[in-house]
DNA sequence: CAGCGGGCATTGTCCAGTCAATGCGAATGG
DNA sequence: CCATTCGCATTGACTGGACAATGCCCGCTG
């Protein structure tokens, strides 16, 4: 037979097997997958070869790597992340986070860390706040956990003559809601524009929301407008993808009636 | 002074600098990265070792190999994508997804390719779209380019007997929309739920849109109802992170009570 | 001048090893 | 019996090679 060409490559053969495996329930969530040394054996190849193939999958994010114990197939727990509930009448006895929560039902215990400071605006926020010149922006930027596990990062920026001296600048939960400390300042937000980029994270989103490598996360840019559609705050979240389904829900503006609105 | 611990390995320096001086502009998108020799010299390592290097920002998706060429920083060229649009009033006479390219001013050409079967539902159409037993569904295939390159998958699944005999099975562009062709059918889709997962492709999506690797897609289901609530058609978007910015607009569902208007 | 073909720089795949780091569990000592 | 230590399996980091594949460029040929 000579040389039959194999055409693929060993270490795509071992990523390959493995995913179909991992797909067709073989190797369900958290259980171990064969040894480095097992997959030598198997498929006759040095270890350089079958870890080429195994980092394949972890960066895919279909496994894991638990240092001296093995390889795992990952497991994964998402949340409902549903960026209009903000909008949504609600009690105004529950953080705005909290209450997505509780719309799971489940016993996590969410918790968070906020801390307030004052920057420049970067270009993310300046075009879209239409800043003037160099103004100050605050910044209350919040981490949030549910059993002590970072699950995703929420940045809001204002500008820093409207919020200051007012609550918006307390590093505490706001039981009202800082929407409605803004409603309060004379700019309620009835608008808001979404934007949401996918992409892997950087360096530092990995270590603050301790992702594992082949995790992509959604970076959803809300921008909110007043009545007379002036920008107020811009919101920057980071959202894990392995952590998240993000949930929108639309009405048709027009039942099928031509330029008619009836809202 | 003596042995200080140099604790980062070094294939983690060759990728945080290189990723340092693309962040700074030193290495604008498109610029050539130094190749293998150079930084094998550099850093005093081995190529295994710059290689890893480079495969940690292959896989952020900041840098490309093209083969016998070297490494290059990436460039992208986001669309902009608005779930929302396909709801608004338009042009009957445009395609939607010609429409939404219109929004952009730009010369692009799109096209697409069109491809009607018949399937078994899946667990993820199935229940999205309570169906009572294995009802059949037809699903229209689309694959949609943009000066010949793939941009995204968008694959809608309908009861079959819904649409059986009906334009929606043609595999051709259907100048009313398909969303006309179901209302024409007693249909007429007025709300929608949108579901966002932000994962790693698949290896078929990555061949069928020609993704380079450390490209995160985002899968948006989108499940369409009537008036009465009945789930009529789901429809699954394989949309490449690199491609696009995800858009949505939300306004107050009650401004406090009075002021109507908010256009 | 157009077309072809071969050299070549560069990345892709793979081999055969070494030593380090790490968490678990078994052996050990009080 | 409990706490500590230590062996060990396993992955992580890295060396120093080899040969294959592939676009580009340049020189040759008609």
């Amino acid at each position: 037979m000579s040389r039959m060409r194999t055409n693929t490559p060993i270490y795509q053969r071992v990523a390959d097997d493995l995913r179909a495996e991992i797909a067709d329930g073989t190797r369900p969530p958290g259980s171990q997958l064969p040894t480095e040394a097992e997959l030598q054996e198997k498929y006759a190849a040095t270890r350089y070869t079958v870890r080429q193939g195994l980092a394949a999958l972890v960066n895919e994010g279909l496994i894991v790597s638990r240092r001296p114990l093995g390889h795992f197939v990952r497991e994964i727990h998402p949340m409902v992340y549903r960026p209009q509930q903000e909008f949504r009448k609600k009690q105004p006895e529950l953080d705005i986070f909290t209450q997505l929560l509780a719309d799971e039902g489940n016993g996590r215990q969410p918790s968070q860390e906020i801390e307030v400071s004052i920057v420049q605006p970067t270009s993310n926020t300046l075009d879209r706040l239409k800043l003037a010149d160099n103004e100050l922006l605050a910044v209350r930027r919040r981490t949030r956990y549910i059993d002590g596990e970072p699950y995703n990062i929420n940045d809001s920026y204002v500008r820093l003559s409207l919020v200051q001296d007012s609550e918006y600048m307390s590093p505490v939960d706001v039981a009202r809601g800082t929407n409605q400390v803004l409603a309060d300042l004379g700019k309620p937000l009835v608008r808001a524009l979404d934007e949401i980029y996918v992409r892997m994270p950087k360096p530092d989103e990995v270590t603050r929301l301790k992702l594992g490598p082949g995790t992509p996360v959604a970076e959803h840019v809300v921008t909110t407008y007043t009545f007379e559609d002036e920008p107020v705050q811009v919101t920057i979240n980071i959202v894990p993808g392995d952590r998240h389904v993000i949930v929108f829900e639309r009405t048709r503006e027009w039942p099928p009636a031509e330029q008619g609105e009836s809202a």
